[in-house]
DNA sequence: CGTTACCTTGAATCTCCTCAATACACGTGG
DNA sequence: CCACGTGTATTGAGGAGATTCAAGGTAACG
């Protein structure tokens, strides 16, 4: 884990400007007014680096600061008192994280990174000066909300309703669709750094289940999924199994 | 269903005042100033009378309106192609209900109410102006919002990480305090208008499971259920069996 | 008094879980 | 260089938990 700290270490102690963000290239998010881009450039308070593993934000806690995800992977979870856990849902660039604990003063789930990440920090005490100067921001973040409830209303019904191999199907795609979105996918194949017992606390089934349940998938040929790398062969076939996801599609905030 | 109407029927001609709202004597809900009251009030429509079992909303439709619950329960549901649904959460009085359908232009769930309804009526295309002109009534949106994706997190885990028995109890216990944060139970007691199919919609388990499980439950006394009636006998009991139930507590917005 | 909606129960079956063991890749220290 | 621990993936066997099918019961309503 050290050794993969080397490769962004290089960049740490120069903060993206927000000018320059690589993020706002990509054409699946919206573009800033000249205003816009200016409040959120002084908004942004610097950015954090993180290693693989590490806990951006723990269940029941608070924090002075509100995150975006600039780069790398994240998932939020629930922890229950016996050690079972829950994701409920993965954070990818450009996903804003912390807002519960804007809101509520406290954090309803942790957030662990995925991969090493790099963070852009905002100060929780000016969330309030975006609502008042700047309406359009303030509906961004809304939507970021109201997004975040639309996956987990979509994760609830799959992985209350579908069988074992659905399931997985559903989360499978999600994911590769929203990589897609990102630019994160060459060709048909993605870096996926999840672990076989990530998908299992996803989806709710035991690692051994998940496990016997992925190899009977990877029998159909759809996909190929070996260490870190995962290659979707036939997506009409994925699809097939999943029986419909609907993406939240359309141009979106990212702050 | 057509002889309960005449409950409300006498009601339907007069239309609510916001400044005489019921709702805003109930404690946990947040003091509005007197621009808010006043916009709120302009805001506001109409109201929309329906019975027990009509859709208020079609999953993968849009509405030019917006709505809060002034009186009555509703449900969100999904619904897969072969019959299959999920309850994704329930709808109290103070409620908002159509947000994902304002943001997205298109809702991911069916709403539909459990009892007869009466809901407060907004024009879907002021609420840019609501963001515009009172950040915070724009917050609240945004609350509420974030409130929603809180709820579907603890349902996630709840349904996917725990036995029948603590689903049930989980789910109940629930229901039954946001029920009294509303003033809706005497004593113990709270006029629950759910079937065992809602319940078992919700937990993720088959009818026939769902009712031997609650057979288990009732046996150690915490609660009594029969018919709409529901009583909790032993409150620290339910909770106990649930593990924890983190309420969304505080002020809260209704707006 | 028949219909409808909801609740209840039993029996057979299948899905998924737990326990247990093995295999492989990787990095560490001797 | 090899021995070892660690994290991840894989496989088998037996059992608990949930499903489905099927039948009956009760209360409300017209």
């Amino acid at each position: 884990m050290a050794k993969k700290r080397n490769k962004t270490s290089g960049k740490v102690p120069v903060v993206t400007p927000c000018s320059r963000c690589p993020l706002r290239k990509i054409e699946i998010f919206r573009k800033f007014t000249a205003e816009e881009l200016a409040f959120v450039s002084s908004f942004k308070s610097g950015e954090l680096v993180l290693d693989a593993g590490s806990t951006i934000f723990s269940e029941g806690t608070n924090s002075p600061h509100l995150y975006t995800l600039l780069s790398g992977w994240a998932f939020k979870c629930k922890t229950l008192e016996d050690g079972r856990r829950q994701l409920l849902n993965f954070a990818l660039p450009g996903d804003f994280i912390g807002l519960q604990a804007s809101i509520f003063d406290t954090i309803g789930h942790s957030i662990e990174a995925l991969t090493d990440v790099v963070l852009c920090v905002f100060p929780r005490e000016k969330l309030w000066a975006l609502y008042e100067k700047h309406a359009g921001l303030a509906f961004d973040v809304t939507w970021l909300g109201a997004r975040e409830e639309s996956i987990l209303g979509d994760y609830l019904i799959t992985v209350n309703q579908r069988r074992a191999g659905e399931r997985i199907a559903f989360v499978l795609l999600h994911l590769f669709q929203r990589a897609r979105q990102l630019g994160l996918v060459r060709g048909n194949t993605l870096a996926l750094p999840l672990t076989q017992e990530h998908l299992a606390d996803t989806i709710g089934f035991s690692l051994v289940h998940t496990n016997k349940t992925l190899k009977q998938l990877r029998k159909t040929g759809a996909f190929k999924w070996t260490g870190s790398t995962f290659e979707l062969v036939d997506e009409k076939k994925l699809a097939a199994m999943v029986g419909h996801v609907a993406p939240v599609g359309g141009i979106r905030p990212f702050i």
